[in-house]
Formats: C-alpha cells, structure tokens, sequence
DNA sequence: ATCCACTATTATGCATAACAAGGTATCTTG
DNA sequence: CAAGATACCTTGTTATGCATAATAGTGGAT
C-alpha cells in the first residue's frame, strides 16, 4: 500500500549511492566486492551487486576513478578503485551542492518532526 | 564540461523537490502559482513551473494533497492545496527517511571538507 | 482595444538509475 | 575433482521525474 513512499525512496536514492561511493573513495582504495558487502549494510540505500558494478563502470568511464588489479591470496584478483584528479574535484562539487540541498530541505523545516 | 556534474545533479534533485512542497505545506496551505515563484528562489533545486504544476496534480492524484478554488481579486481564481491526512502521515515517513540518508551520507565522512 | 501580470495546465521528449537475474572466472578445501 | 566462497560483469526491463515550451483564461492598466 505505501506505494508512493516506495517509489518517492527510489527517486531519492538516485544519484545517492554514486556520491556515497565516491566520498568513500576519497578516503582510501577499495576494491568493487568489498564495496558491495560494505554498501549493503548502509541503512536507506538499498544496494546490490546488480546496481554497484555498473555504477563503478560508469564512473571510470567518466574519468573520475581507476583501477588497477591486485592479485588476492584468498580469491580472484581483485579491481581497487581510487579517486582520479578529476574525481577529487568532481567530488568537492558534489559535497557543495549537497550541503545546498540540505540546507535548502532543513530550512524549509519539518512540522511536528 | 561538467557534463557529469550536471547529471548528477539531477539525479539529486529527484524527488526532492516532491518533498519540499509537502515539507511546505505542512505548514500552511499555498496556491499554485505562489509555490511556484517561491520554489524557484530555492537555492540547488532547480524548478520552473513546468515542473511543479504537474508534480501537484501528481500529489493530488496520489490523494497526498487536496485542493479548493478561491476567488481572487486580482487575476484568476487561485487553487489552494493542502494535505490530506494521508499526506501528513506520508511527509512523515518521508523525513524519517531523509533523516537516515542524511545521516548515512555524513556518517561517511567528506575529505577535505 | 491592447497589453501586461497573474494563474493554471498539459504535451512531448528525454535521460537516467535502479533492480533482477544470470554468467564467468579464480582459489581453497575436502 | 567437486563444492563453495570470492570476485567481477552484463543484459534487459522498468519506472520515473525533469525540462522545455506551448496553451488559455482573468483582471487591471494604458
């Protein structure tokens, strides 16, 4: 029944996971699996493999990460991502307008809430 | 060139706008035309009336708001919306909701900001 | 009559991400 | 060698909201 809120959470996790990503990036290497298992455990996203993977692609493909392989000892080589030059200014850009838009939805301020 | 960062924008802004004029009209009922020349002073969302006409019927469709007519001494009648009880508990579960991915977002931290 | 500000609506085109499901390859362990 | 965990990727489908712009009617002012 809570049709509309479903699919209002869907809107509002677009474009979301792809900053949650990069600001995680912006901290330190990690490779896509690890971001995956890590993903799914954030409360709100609603995260998987399916729609992880082609984010990453997406956005080495738009430059703003790379990749290099690393042999595991456990496992399949594994692919870290880091944060390119472009990337780390993309993602000052992104803090910024998202800072914005908090501000804007907080000013406008919740009744009863 | 920040063919990126516009898209991604965009993407943000999906269902956020949605959002805010439920935010407003939890606290006082807003005719058309006068939330839309306030929504487009708001600073990140980017609104013109193409966009928040459609978004009411919308709302109003999905039994979120409701609306009367009221004549107006200087132009056309002017619609009134308002929320529904639906609508109250809905904007409800919506700043739950907004509340936690705000909340996942800074948890992750911003470097350098 | 004409023009402008106000108010409401809608049509079309578009780009996009989310999600589900399935597919492949590697390594370790029994 | 079979099984299972690890790791990565692709495809197709779906839904959606956003942007632009055009339409239309009212009332007041020139």
């Amino acid at each position: 029944m809570p049709e509309f809120f479903d699919n209002w959470t869907v809107q509002m996790r677009k474009g979301l996971v792809e900053f949650c990503i990069l600001r995680t990036l912006s901290h330190s290497e990690r490779y896509g699996y690890d971001l995956v298992k890590w993903l799914v455990t954030l409360p709100g996203l609603n995260t998987t493999e399916g729609t992880v993977y082609p984010l990453l692609s997406r956005l080495r493909a738009a430059g703003l990460i790379e990749a290099r392989l690393v042999e595991s000892t456990e496992g399949p080589a594994r692919k870290y991502y880091s944060l390119t030059d472009l990337g780390r200014r993309q993602i000052e850009q992104m803090n910024k307008y998202f800072k914005t838009l908090s501000q804007t939805v907080s000013d406008i301020g919740a009744k009863g809430a």
